[in-house]
DNA sequence: TCTGGGGTCCTAGGACCC
DNA sequence: TCTGGGGTCCTAGGACCC
């Protein structure tokens, strides 16, 4: 525990659906839900307008269509969302070198390990000052809010910056913390989830306060050695958990939900072989390997089962991974119908065991082969969306993405004759277009044909000049990892940029969510 | 029209080794 | 040769988080 409030916590509101709406002039204001658009999909994020309906998120989004009828559904838009996820950590990288990003719309900054405080006075309200000048640059450069929690540990920054939402700051003075958790719900401690919360309540504890009375002995005793300890020490508000920059990944999973259960044992195979593949190369375009190989299979009644096997070495051979995971799915009876299925490797390794020419070779026919497959997916092809963009942002188009010609509500397309719009919904061999830009005003609505050739998917725009300038310059920086040094940064306020040809465009975000 | 996809961490039992 | 204890690896499952 720190005696200054000098962890922050940032969390973008509504993240997702703040993003579509600055993109798209004409959802702003308007309840706005982005997730999952198939029969099994769920809701990633809905916008404060829609949330104003019960519509929240993991909600089914066919709940959510009864719910809110009227809301926009959009498919996720993950490269953009990438894109000004990036700009938001450069951003917080400015504060201090020690940022640890959660998603792409949340990340801890430790302000003590940083420049940010120093030359300011002394107290609480230097933290303020950081915090609400961060809330100012982000609006600024993308036009979106983010809410701040400050305080002297990771727990509680984030359960300040959950009550300063949305578009708000909360700093807790360390020294209060205590009173303030006393009557909030067990819920609201990190690491307790329905299960924890529900052998807490058969306990009679309901409330931060009473997991603290209740002692440490109890606590064990009801969760358990690990368990009972961290949930103890967090209704004390004693937490020391250090902030954590660039944690290496652990493990790389695919996985895909049908639409319809699978009950063919052929599809299945090839089903677990596609999703072989695609982790694979995922796994190697993080230049990594792993040892384990896991495959996962969901049934029909939700029951989940997985199977491994550990190799001799690391590998990151798709042929080994796709036979390793057949082996496994031999084990496994799929024949009352399968919902899920799912491919993972972990044991992660930096370093591989063939040579650099067989890689080579490797990479070039399974991104190949990758390109085939997407492009040739039938009607059948898993429904969620999250696909495209899965390999970043991406300003060269990608053939495989754009070759896709499924008409996903929220995807941008270009028609020859009316220019740039987004696909607002499909359906009996129709697609409705709305034409409009973030920068435009908002747009009107033509229908075509879904194989109309005038009408073609496009890449994404992004919301703002700047937002394209701070990428630019990211991607030329040597190495896709390559991280800010705080001097070489460039200026990315509007005061101080100038973005190539673009520059004096103004910001998106003074009419913003 | 019930329940996504990408992760992390913990537990527990058995194998195996010393 | 009737009985041990500890450490590590592997597998499977579950809780939790965003």
């Amino acid at each position: 525990m720190r005696s200054q409030p000098t962890i922050l916590h940032l969390d973008m509101d509504a993240f997702f659906a703040a993003v579509e709406q600055a993109s798209k002039p004409s959802l702003r204001g308007k309840p706005v839900v982005v997730g999952g658009l198939g029969p099994r999909g769920v809701v990633s994020t809905a916008s404060y307008e829609a949330r104003r309906f019960g519509v929240h998120s993991a909600m089914p989004t066919a709940q959510a269509r009864r719910l809110c009828p009227n809301a926009a559904y959009l498919g996720p838009r993950f490269g953009v969302y990438r894109a000004v996820s990036d700009v938001v950590m450069e951003l917080l990288h400015r504060l201090s070198p020690l940022v640890e990003p959660l998603s792409l719309d949340e990340a801890f900054v430790d302000l003590e390990a940083g420049e940010a405080l120093v030359g300011r006075p002394e107290g609480p309200q230097a933290a303020r000052e950081v915090g609400e000048q961060l809330r100012a640059d982000i609006r600024a450069a993308t036009g979106l809010s983010g809410s701040v929690g400050l305080a002297g540990s990771k727990m509680l920054a984030k359960i300040a910056s959950e009550r300063a939402k949305p578009d708000g700051l909360v700093l807790t003075e360390p020294g209060t913390e205590r009173e303030m958790l006393a009557p909030l719900t067990v819920r609201t401690l990190p690491g307790v989830g329905p299960a924890t919360a529900e052998t807490l309540r058969r306990a009679g504890i309901t409330t931060v306060g009473e997991v603290a009375e209740a002692g440490a002995d109890e606590l064990l005793r009801l969760l358990g050695k690990a368990h009972g300890t961290s949930v103890y020490a967090m209704a004390q508000g004693i937490d020391d958990r250090p902030v954590v920059a660039e944690r290496d990944a652990k493990s790389v999973s695919v996985e895909d939900t049908y639409d319809v259960d699978l009950t063919d044992r052929t599809r299945v195979r090839m089903e677990v072989e596609r999703l072989a593949g695609r982790c694979v190369t995922r796994l190697r375009a993080a230049g990594r390997s792993g040892r384990t190989v896991v495959i996962k299979v969901r049934s029909y009644d939700f029951s989940t089962l997985t199977r491994s096997e550990t190799l001799r070495g690391p590998t990151d051979d798709p042929g080994v991974v796709k036979e390793s995971a057949q082996r496994l799915l031999e084990g496994v009876d799929t024949t009352a119908g399968v919902r899920l299925l799912g491919v993972a490797v972990s044991g992660l390794a930096d370093f591989t065991q063939e040579d650099l020419f067989a890689q080579a070779q490797a990479a070039r026919s399974e991104a190949a082969q990758e390109a085939v497959s997407a492009a040739g997916e039938g009607p059948d092809a898993p429904g969620a969306a999250g696909e495209e963009g899965e390999r970043g942002l991406s300003f060269a188009p990608e053939p495989v993405v754009l070759a896709d010609r499924r008409w996903t509500p929220g995807r941008d397309v270009r028609h020859a004759e009316h220019g740039r719009g987004w696909v607002q919904g499909s359906g009996v061999g129709k697609v409705t277009v709305r034409f409009e830009e973030p920068d435009s005003a908002p747009g009107r609505v033509r229908t075509f044909s879904v194989d109309d050739p005038d009408l073609e998917p496009a890449e994404p725009r992004l919301l703002d000049a700047r937002i394209a300038a701070v990428l630019a310059w990211r991607e030329g920086t040597s190495g896709s990892r390559a991280r800010a040094d705080q001097s070489s940064a460039p200026a990315i306020r509007p005061k101080s940029r100038s973005a190539g040809g673009a520059a004096d465009s103004p910001p998106t975000g003074t009419s913003s969510p």
